[in-house]
RNA sequence: GGGAGAAUGUCCCGAGCGGCAAAGGGGGCGGACUGUAAAUCCGCUGGCUAGGCCUUCGUAGGUUCGAGUCCUACUUCUCCCA
Protein backbone atom coordinates (compact mmCIF):
# COMPACT_ATOMS: atom_id res chain seq x y z
CA UNK A 1 0.00 0.00 0.00
CA UNK A 2 1.46 3.31 -1.11
CA UNK A 3 1.47 5.84 1.68
CA UNK A 4 -0.81 8.23 2.12
CA UNK A 5 -0.38 11.73 3.29
CA UNK A 6 -2.35 11.86 6.76
CA UNK A 7 -5.06 14.31 7.48
CA UNK A 8 -4.33 17.56 8.56
CA UNK A 9 -5.26 21.30 9.12
CA UNK A 10 -2.83 23.97 9.32
CA UNK A 11 -3.96 27.80 9.77
CA UNK A 12 -2.28 30.15 7.38
CA UNK A 13 -4.21 33.56 8.59
CA UNK A 14 -6.11 34.55 11.49
CA UNK A 15 -8.02 38.21 11.80
CA UNK A 16 -9.22 38.64 14.93
CA UNK A 17 -11.01 35.35 15.77
CA UNK A 18 -11.46 34.72 12.36
CA UNK A 19 -9.24 31.82 10.93
CA UNK A 20 -8.06 31.14 7.40
CA UNK A 21 -6.64 27.48 7.10
CA UNK A 22 -6.27 24.35 4.80
CA UNK A 23 -7.39 20.92 5.71
CA UNK A 24 -5.33 17.94 3.79
CA UNK A 25 -7.84 15.04 3.05
CA UNK A 26 -7.03 11.92 0.71
CA UNK A 27 -9.06 13.59 -2.00
CA UNK A 28 -7.28 17.56 -1.96
CA UNK A 29 -6.90 20.20 -0.37
CA UNK A 30 -9.90 22.05 1.76
CA UNK A 31 -9.76 25.37 1.85
CA UNK A 32 -11.38 26.84 5.14
CA UNK A 33 -13.62 29.16 6.20
CA UNK A 34 -15.33 26.17 3.66
CA UNK A 35 -18.88 26.05 2.88
CA UNK A 36 -19.92 22.34 1.82
CA UNK A 37 -22.97 22.36 -0.21
CA UNK A 38 -25.19 18.99 0.66
CA UNK A 39 -24.87 16.20 -1.33
CA UNK A 40 -27.82 13.69 0.75
CA UNK A 41 -27.84 10.92 -1.93
CA UNK A 42 -24.25 11.68 -3.11
CA UNK A 43 -25.99 14.25 -5.33
CA UNK A 44 -25.96 18.11 -5.53
CA UNK A 45 -28.96 18.00 -6.23
CA UNK A 46 -29.94 19.87 -9.71
CA UNK A 47 -26.19 20.38 -10.18
CA UNK A 48 -23.66 18.53 -12.29
CA UNK A 49 -20.81 17.32 -10.33
CA UNK A 50 -18.26 19.25 -12.77
CA UNK A 51 -20.47 22.83 -12.20
CA UNK A 52 -20.06 22.27 -8.73
CA UNK A 53 -16.16 21.92 -8.41
CA UNK A 54 -16.46 24.83 -10.98
CA UNK A 55 -17.99 27.15 -8.36
CA UNK A 56 -14.95 26.63 -6.05
CA UNK A 57 -16.66 23.79 -3.90
CA UNK A 58 -13.29 21.83 -2.40
CA UNK A 59 -15.56 19.23 -0.53
CA UNK A 60 -19.44 18.56 -0.96
CA UNK A 61 -21.42 16.47 1.76
CA UNK A 62 -22.91 13.01 1.39
CA UNK A 63 -25.37 11.15 4.21
CA UNK A 64 -25.36 7.99 5.99
CA UNK A 65 -28.73 7.44 6.77
CA UNK A 66 -29.78 8.41 3.22
CA UNK A 67 -27.15 6.34 1.59
CA UNK A 68 -27.67 3.40 3.68
CA UNK A 69 -31.10 2.94 2.79
CA UNK A 70 -30.76 3.58 -1.26
CA UNK A 71 -28.35 2.46 -2.82
CA UNK A 72 -26.96 0.22 0.73
CA UNK A 73 -23.35 1.15 2.08
CA UNK A 74 -21.69 -2.36 0.99
CA UNK A 75 -23.36 -1.45 -2.59
CA UNK A 76 -21.37 1.92 -3.09
CA UNK A 77 -18.40 0.41 -1.87
CA UNK A 78 -18.74 -2.64 -3.86
CA UNK A 79 -19.58 -0.09 -6.91
CA UNK A 80 -15.86 1.48 -5.90
CA UNK A 81 -17.04 4.04 -3.18
CA UNK A 82 -18.90 7.07 -3.09
CA UNK A 83 -16.30 9.55 -4.93
CA UNK A 84 -16.36 6.99 -8.12
CA UNK A 85 -20.19 6.61 -7.99
CA UNK A 86 -20.90 9.89 -7.76
CA UNK A 87 -18.21 11.13 -10.03
CA UNK A 88 -17.00 13.40 -7.54
CA UNK A 89 -12.62 13.56 -7.02
CA UNK A 90 -12.10 15.92 -4.21
CA UNK A 91 -13.03 15.69 -0.32
CA UNK A 92 -16.18 14.38 0.82
CA UNK A 93 -17.49 14.46 4.40
CA UNK A 94 -20.04 12.68 5.72
CA UNK A 95 -22.55 13.28 8.21
CA UNK A 96 -23.14 10.30 11.10
CA UNK A 97 -26.73 10.07 10.69
CA UNK A 98 -27.60 11.84 14.26
CA UNK A 99 -29.47 14.49 12.52
CA UNK A 100 -31.68 12.35 11.38
CA UNK A 101 -32.29 10.62 14.59
CA UNK A 102 -33.84 13.71 15.57
CA UNK A 103 -35.72 14.89 12.58
CA UNK A 104 -37.48 11.46 12.11
CA UNK A 105 -38.53 11.36 15.65
CA UNK A 106 -41.16 9.71 15.38
CA UNK A 107 -40.00 6.72 13.88
CA UNK A 108 -37.03 5.85 16.16
CA UNK A 109 -36.61 3.78 19.29
CA UNK A 110 -33.28 5.10 21.27
CA UNK A 111 -30.90 3.53 23.86
CA UNK A 112 -27.23 3.46 24.97
CA UNK A 113 -26.51 0.88 22.53
CA UNK A 114 -27.70 3.20 19.23
CA UNK A 115 -30.70 3.75 17.62
CA UNK A 116 -33.26 2.12 15.92
CA UNK A 117 -35.52 3.33 13.28
CA UNK A 118 -38.00 2.66 10.53
CA UNK A 119 -37.21 3.80 6.77
CA UNK A 120 -39.14 6.50 5.93
CA UNK A 121 -39.17 4.79 2.09
CA UNK A 122 -40.46 1.51 3.25
CA UNK A 123 -40.84 1.10 6.95
CA UNK A 124 -37.95 -1.58 7.26
CA UNK A 125 -36.58 -1.89 10.55
CA UNK A 126 -32.36 -0.77 11.07
CA UNK A 127 -30.58 -0.07 13.42
CA UNK A 128 -27.54 2.66 13.62
CA UNK A 129 -24.96 2.12 16.64
CA UNK A 130 -22.07 4.83 16.97
CA UNK A 131 -19.65 1.77 14.82
CA UNK A 132 -22.23 0.67 12.04
CA UNK A 133 -22.06 4.67 11.34
CA UNK A 134 -18.48 4.54 10.91
CA UNK A 135 -18.17 1.44 9.36
CA UNK A 136 -20.83 2.80 6.59
CA UNK A 137 -19.09 6.40 6.40
CA UNK A 138 -15.91 4.01 6.16
CA UNK A 139 -17.37 2.14 3.31
CA UNK A 140 -18.84 5.13 1.24
CA UNK A 141 -15.28 6.10 1.48
CA UNK A 142 -15.93 9.23 3.35
CA UNK A 143 -12.68 11.56 4.29
CA UNK A 144 -13.97 13.46 6.61
CA UNK A 145 -16.56 11.29 9.58
CA UNK A 146 -18.87 12.22 12.04
CA UNK A 147 -19.22 10.44 15.32
CA UNK A 148 -23.19 9.29 15.79
CA UNK A 149 -24.53 11.96 18.11
CA UNK A 150 -27.75 12.51 19.45
CA UNK A 151 -29.04 16.08 18.30
CA UNK A 152 -32.02 16.61 20.95
CA UNK A 153 -34.80 18.87 19.27
CA UNK A 154 -35.11 22.80 20.97
CA UNK A 155 -36.84 23.65 22.97
CA UNK A 156 -35.79 21.20 25.57
CA UNK A 157 -35.50 20.76 29.54
CA UNK A 158 -31.82 21.15 30.04
CA UNK A 159 -31.79 17.88 31.78
CA UNK A 160 -32.69 16.32 28.44
CA UNK A 161 -30.30 18.26 26.65
CA UNK A 162 -27.26 16.99 29.03
CA UNK A 163 -28.70 13.61 28.72
CA UNK A 164 -28.14 13.79 25.28
CA UNK A 165 -24.75 15.50 25.33
CA UNK A 166 -23.57 12.56 27.67
CA UNK A 167 -24.61 10.20 25.32
CA UNK A 168 -23.06 11.73 22.33
CA UNK A 169 -20.00 11.74 24.67
CA UNK A 170 -20.17 8.31 25.23
CA UNK A 171 -20.73 7.53 21.51
CA UNK A 172 -17.62 9.77 20.55
CA UNK A 173 -15.30 7.62 22.47
CA UNK A 174 -16.49 4.52 20.62
CA UNK A 175 -16.94 6.03 17.40
CA UNK A 176 -12.98 6.88 17.86
CA UNK A 177 -12.32 3.16 18.56
CA UNK A 178 -14.22 2.14 15.70
CA UNK A 179 -12.42 4.54 13.30
CA UNK A 180 -8.89 3.57 14.09
CA UNK A 181 -10.09 -0.33 14.24
CA UNK A 182 -10.77 0.86 10.42
CA UNK A 183 -7.90 2.39 9.49
CA UNK A 184 -9.20 5.60 9.21
CA UNK A 185 -5.91 7.30 10.09
CA UNK A 186 -3.62 5.16 8.14
CA UNK A 187 -5.70 6.24 4.97
CA UNK A 188 -5.52 9.80 6.28
CA UNK A 189 -9.57 10.17 6.90
CA UNK A 190 -10.66 12.36 9.53
CA UNK A 191 -13.62 11.90 12.19
CA UNK A 192 -14.79 14.71 13.91
CA UNK A 193 -16.08 14.95 17.68
CA UNK A 194 -19.52 16.62 17.76
CA UNK A 195 -20.25 18.92 20.39
CA UNK A 196 -23.82 19.01 21.73
CA UNK A 197 -25.47 21.32 24.96
CA UNK A 198 -28.29 22.68 22.99
CA UNK A 199 -29.16 26.19 24.22
CA UNK A 200 -27.15 26.08 27.59
CA UNK A 201 -23.84 27.76 27.78
CA UNK A 202 -22.57 26.04 30.77
CA UNK A 203 -23.53 22.39 28.69
CA UNK A 204 -21.84 23.42 25.26
CA UNK A 205 -18.36 24.17 27.39
CA UNK A 206 -18.48 20.77 29.16
CA UNK A 207 -19.07 19.21 26.12
CA UNK A 208 -16.26 21.10 24.06
CA UNK A 209 -13.55 20.27 27.33
CA UNK A 210 -14.51 16.98 27.26
CA UNK A 211 -14.35 16.39 23.39
CA UNK A 212 -11.10 18.27 23.21
CA UNK A 213 -9.78 15.57 25.43
CA UNK A 214 -10.29 13.30 22.71
CA UNK A 215 -8.04 12.62 19.51
CA UNK A 216 -10.30 13.71 16.89
CA UNK A 217 -9.12 15.48 13.45
CA UNK A 218 -11.76 17.83 14.14
CA UNK A 219 -14.42 19.32 16.11
CA UNK A 220 -18.15 19.81 14.93
CA UNK A 221 -20.64 22.34 16.71
CA UNK A 222 -24.16 20.60 16.38
CA UNK A 223 -27.47 20.82 17.18
CA UNK A 224 -27.48 24.62 16.27
CA UNK A 225 -30.05 26.43 13.46
CA UNK A 226 -32.56 24.45 14.52
CA UNK A 227 -35.41 27.37 15.28
CA UNK A 228 -33.40 28.77 17.78
CA UNK A 229 -32.56 32.91 17.28
CA UNK A 230 -29.35 33.68 15.85
CA UNK A 231 -28.17 35.05 19.03
CA UNK A 232 -28.65 32.57 20.69
CA UNK A 233 -26.52 30.10 18.03
CA UNK A 234 -24.28 32.60 17.78
CA UNK A 235 -23.71 32.89 21.68
CA UNK A 236 -23.51 28.79 21.97
CA UNK A 237 -20.53 29.24 19.33
CA UNK A 238 -18.66 32.19 21.21
CA UNK A 239 -18.89 29.89 24.43
CA UNK A 240 -16.95 27.08 22.77
CA UNK A 241 -14.68 28.88 20.52
CA UNK A 242 -12.03 29.32 22.90
CA UNK A 243 -12.52 25.63 24.91
CA UNK A 244 -11.59 23.99 21.36
CA UNK A 245 -8.12 23.06 20.28
CA UNK A 246 -6.46 25.92 18.18
CA UNK A 247 -5.14 23.66 15.64
CA UNK A 248 -8.27 21.93 14.98
CA UNK A 249 -10.87 22.99 12.58
CA UNK A 250 -13.87 23.65 13.51
CA UNK A 251 -17.45 22.83 11.36
CA UNK A 252 -20.50 24.26 12.32
CA UNK A 253 -22.94 21.78 11.11
CA UNK A 254 -25.96 22.77 9.29
CA UNK A 255 -25.25 26.35 8.81
CA UNK A 256 -26.71 28.24 7.21
CA UNK A 257 -27.58 31.50 5.70
CA UNK A 258 -24.96 33.91 4.59
CA UNK A 259 -26.06 36.30 7.32
CA UNK A 260 -24.93 33.25 9.73
CA UNK A 261 -21.90 31.89 8.41
CA UNK A 262 -20.01 35.32 7.77
CA UNK A 263 -20.90 36.26 11.68
CA UNK A 264 -19.67 32.86 12.73
CA UNK A 265 -16.59 32.87 10.82
CA UNK A 266 -16.21 35.87 13.17
CA UNK A 267 -16.18 33.35 15.82
CA UNK A 268 -13.86 31.63 14.65
CA UNK A 269 -15.78 28.54 12.44
CA UNK A 270 -14.36 26.91 9.86
CA UNK A 271 -16.64 24.80 7.59
CA UNK A 272 -20.40 25.22 7.26
CA UNK A 273 -22.74 22.98 5.31
CA UNK A 274 -26.37 23.80 4.66
CA UNK A 275 -29.32 22.73 2.46
CA UNK A 276 -29.94 26.81 1.81
CA UNK A 277 -28.48 27.33 -1.38
CA UNK A 278 -29.80 24.22 -2.80
CA UNK A 279 -32.93 23.65 -1.46
CA UNK A 280 -34.01 27.42 -1.89
CA UNK A 281 -32.78 27.50 -5.77
CA UNK A 282 -35.35 24.74 -6.31
CA UNK A 283 -37.78 26.99 -4.80
CA UNK A 284 -37.35 30.43 -6.23
CA UNK A 285 -35.55 32.32 -4.43
CA UNK A 286 -31.64 33.60 -5.25
CA UNK A 287 -28.79 34.22 -3.44
CA UNK A 288 -27.09 37.03 -4.58
CA UNK A 289 -24.28 39.77 -3.31
CA UNK A 290 -26.95 42.13 -3.37
CA UNK A 291 -29.56 39.89 -1.08
CA UNK A 292 -32.18 37.55 -2.14
CA UNK A 293 -34.14 37.61 -5.11
CA UNK A 294 -37.43 35.55 -4.84
CA UNK A 295 -38.12 34.39 -8.60
CA UNK A 296 -41.47 33.67 -7.74
CA UNK A 297 -42.11 37.37 -7.57
CA UNK A 298 -44.34 39.07 -10.92
CA UNK A 299 -41.49 41.69 -10.86
CA UNK A 300 -38.91 39.80 -12.53
CA UNK A 301 -41.68 39.25 -15.43
CA UNK A 302 -40.08 41.67 -18.07
CA UNK A 303 -36.77 42.19 -16.58
CA UNK A 304 -34.18 41.49 -19.56
CA UNK A 305 -31.16 41.72 -17.09
CA UNK A 306 -29.21 38.64 -16.09
CA UNK A 307 -29.02 38.04 -11.93
CA UNK A 308 -25.49 39.28 -11.75
CA UNK A 309 -23.21 40.33 -15.10
CA UNK A 310 -19.76 40.38 -12.34
CA UNK A 311 -20.85 36.55 -11.81
CA UNK A 312 -18.56 34.22 -12.81
CA UNK A 313 -21.18 31.70 -13.00
CA UNK A 314 -23.14 31.18 -16.15
CA UNK A 315 -26.77 31.08 -14.71
CA UNK A 316 -26.12 34.40 -12.95
CA UNK A 317 -24.91 35.86 -15.92
CA UNK A 318 -26.23 34.19 -19.17
CA UNK A 319 -30.16 34.27 -18.38
CA UNK A 320 -32.20 36.63 -18.40
CA UNK A 321 -34.02 37.20 -14.90
CA UNK A 322 -37.44 37.11 -17.12
CA UNK A 323 -36.49 33.88 -18.64
CA UNK A 324 -35.73 32.24 -14.72
CA UNK A 325 -38.90 33.94 -13.79
CA UNK A 326 -40.53 32.31 -16.78
CA UNK A 327 -38.42 28.48 -15.84
CA UNK A 328 -39.90 28.94 -12.27
CA UNK A 329 -43.45 30.10 -12.83
CA UNK A 330 -44.23 26.95 -15.12
CA UNK A 331 -42.21 23.82 -12.95
CA UNK A 332 -39.37 23.61 -15.05
CA UNK A 333 -36.31 21.92 -13.57
CA UNK A 334 -34.17 24.09 -15.68
CA UNK A 335 -35.34 27.04 -13.33
CA UNK A 336 -34.18 25.19 -9.92
CA UNK A 337 -31.05 23.87 -11.91
CA UNK A 338 -30.20 27.68 -12.81
CA UNK A 339 -30.55 28.88 -9.15
CA UNK A 340 -29.23 26.73 -7.44
CA UNK A 341 -26.40 26.97 -9.51
CA UNK A 342 -26.47 30.52 -8.42
CA UNK A 343 -26.75 30.06 -5.22
CA UNK A 344 -23.97 27.57 -4.81
CA UNK A 345 -21.25 29.90 -7.02
CA UNK A 346 -23.01 32.70 -4.71
CA UNK A 347 -22.31 30.80 -1.33
CA UNK A 348 -18.39 29.69 -2.83
CA UNK A 349 -17.74 33.76 -4.14
CA UNK A 350 -18.91 34.59 -0.23
CA UNK A 351 -16.65 32.39 0.78
CA UNK A 352 -13.20 33.54 -1.34
CA UNK A 353 -14.70 37.03 -0.21
CA UNK A 354 -13.99 35.88 3.42
CA UNK A 355 -10.68 34.22 2.61
CA UNK A 356 -9.40 36.54 0.67
CA UNK A 357 -9.97 39.10 3.56
CA UNK A 358 -8.63 37.17 6.52
CA UNK A 359 -5.74 36.76 4.60
CA UNK A 360 -5.23 40.80 4.23
CA UNK A 361 -6.01 41.43 7.70
CA UNK A 362 -9.58 43.34 6.45
CA UNK A 363 -12.21 40.61 7.50
CA UNK A 364 -14.12 42.97 9.67
CA UNK A 365 -14.52 45.39 6.76
CA UNK A 366 -15.29 43.23 4.39
CA UNK A 367 -17.97 41.39 6.97
CA UNK A 368 -19.71 45.44 7.12
CA UNK A 369 -19.16 45.92 3.22
CA UNK A 370 -21.14 42.72 2.73
CA UNK A 371 -23.70 43.21 5.38
CA UNK A 372 -24.54 46.61 3.67
CA UNK A 373 -24.42 45.26 0.17
CA UNK A 374 -27.08 43.02 1.75
CA UNK A 375 -29.13 45.17 3.18
CA UNK A 376 -29.13 47.83 0.21
CA UNK A 377 -30.27 45.45 -2.57
CA UNK A 378 -29.87 47.01 -5.90
CA UNK A 379 -30.54 50.46 -5.28
CA UNK A 380 -28.77 51.82 -8.42
C1' G B 1 -88.34 20.16 -36.87
C1' G B 2 -88.53 16.84 -32.07
C1' G B 3 -86.21 15.44 -27.35
C1' A B 4 -82.54 15.72 -23.21
C1' G B 5 -79.05 18.45 -20.44
C1' A B 6 -76.08 22.67 -18.99
C1' A B 7 -75.15 28.06 -17.69
C1' U B 8 -71.88 29.37 -10.26
C1' G B 9 -68.09 34.03 -7.07
C1' U B 10 -66.82 39.51 -13.22
C1' C B 11 -59.02 34.30 -15.00
C1' C B 12 -60.46 28.97 -15.59
C1' C B 13 -62.50 24.24 -13.89
C1' G B 14 -66.09 22.99 -10.41
C1' A B 15 -69.31 21.39 -5.64
C1' G B 16 -73.92 22.98 -4.33
C1' C B 17 -80.62 20.44 -4.92
C1' G B 18 -84.87 26.01 0.27
C1' G B 19 -81.08 29.45 5.28
C1' C B 20 -74.80 30.76 1.00
C1' A B 21 -70.54 35.56 0.45
C1' A B 22 -71.35 30.12 -1.58
C1' A B 23 -66.86 23.61 -0.79
C1' G B 24 -62.57 22.09 -3.71
C1' G B 25 -58.99 22.68 -7.38
C1' G B 26 -56.16 25.42 -10.97
C1' G B 27 -54.27 30.17 -11.92
C1' G B 28 -52.74 34.69 -9.65
C1' C B 29 -50.29 37.60 -5.41
C1' G B 30 -47.04 37.11 -1.33
C1' G B 31 -44.20 34.43 2.50
C1' A B 32 -41.18 30.49 4.56
C1' C B 33 -37.13 27.14 3.85
C1' U B 34 -30.51 26.28 8.20
C1' G B 35 -25.88 18.38 9.63
C1' U B 36 -32.46 17.55 2.76
C1' A B 37 -38.72 12.00 3.92
C1' A B 38 -38.83 19.12 0.83
C1' A B 39 -38.93 20.58 -7.64
C1' U B 40 -41.83 21.39 -0.68
C1' C B 41 -44.82 23.92 2.80
C1' C B 42 -47.90 28.24 4.53
C1' G B 43 -51.07 32.58 3.87
C1' C B 44 -54.33 35.75 0.76
C1' U B 45 -57.47 35.78 -3.69
C1' G B 46 -66.23 40.11 -4.19
C1' G B 47 -66.85 45.40 -1.99
C1' C B 48 -67.22 48.54 2.13
C1' U B 49 -67.88 53.77 6.55
C1' A B 50 -65.80 46.19 7.99
C1' G B 51 -67.53 40.85 12.97
C1' G B 52 -72.30 44.67 10.52
C1' C B 53 -73.90 46.19 5.73
C1' C B 54 -73.84 46.02 0.25
C1' U B 55 -73.44 43.46 -4.48
C1' U B 56 -72.77 38.28 -6.55
C1' C B 57 -74.58 32.02 -9.13
C1' G B 58 -77.03 33.41 -17.98
C1' U B 59 -81.63 37.28 -18.49
C1' A B 60 -86.61 38.68 -16.88
C1' G B 61 -90.57 37.47 -13.95
C1' G B 62 -92.91 34.29 -10.09
C1' U B 63 -93.58 30.97 -5.49
C1' U B 64 -91.62 31.46 -0.35
C1' C B 65 -90.36 34.36 6.03
C1' G B 66 -86.13 33.13 2.99
C1' A B 67 -84.04 31.19 -3.86
C1' G B 68 -77.61 29.56 -6.65
C1' U B 69 -81.13 25.88 -5.23
C1' C B 70 -88.47 25.43 -6.85
C1' C B 71 -91.88 27.40 -11.17
C1' U B 72 -92.53 30.19 -16.09
C1' A B 73 -90.57 32.56 -20.30
C1' C B 74 -86.37 33.98 -22.93
C1' U B 75 -80.93 33.73 -24.44
C1' U B 76 -76.63 30.83 -25.36
C1' C B 77 -74.13 26.18 -25.48
C1' U B 78 -73.79 20.63 -25.58
C1' C B 79 -75.77 15.91 -26.80
C1' C B 80 -79.51 12.56 -29.01
C1' C B 81 -83.50 11.68 -32.75
C1' A B 82 -85.06 13.40 -37.63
Amino acid sequence: MPMTQPFSFRLLATDGRARRGEIVTPHGVVRTPAFMPVGTLGTVKAMFMDDVKATGADVVLGNTYHLMLRPGAERVAALGGLHKFSTWDKTILTDSGGFQVMSLAKLRKMDERGVTFQSHIDGSRHELTPERSIEIQGLLGSDIQMQLDECVRLPAESKEVERGMRLSLRWAERSRRKFEAMGGPEKGQGLYGIVQGGDVPSLREVSARELSAMPFEGYSVGGLAVGEPQAVMLQMIDVVDPVLPRDKPRYLMGVGTPDDIIESVARGIDQFDCVMPTRAGRHGLAYTRFGKLNFKNARHMDDPRPIDPTSDCPAARDYSRAYIHHLVRTGEALGAMLLTWVNVAYYQSLMQGIRDAIEAGRFEAFKAETKAAWARGETE
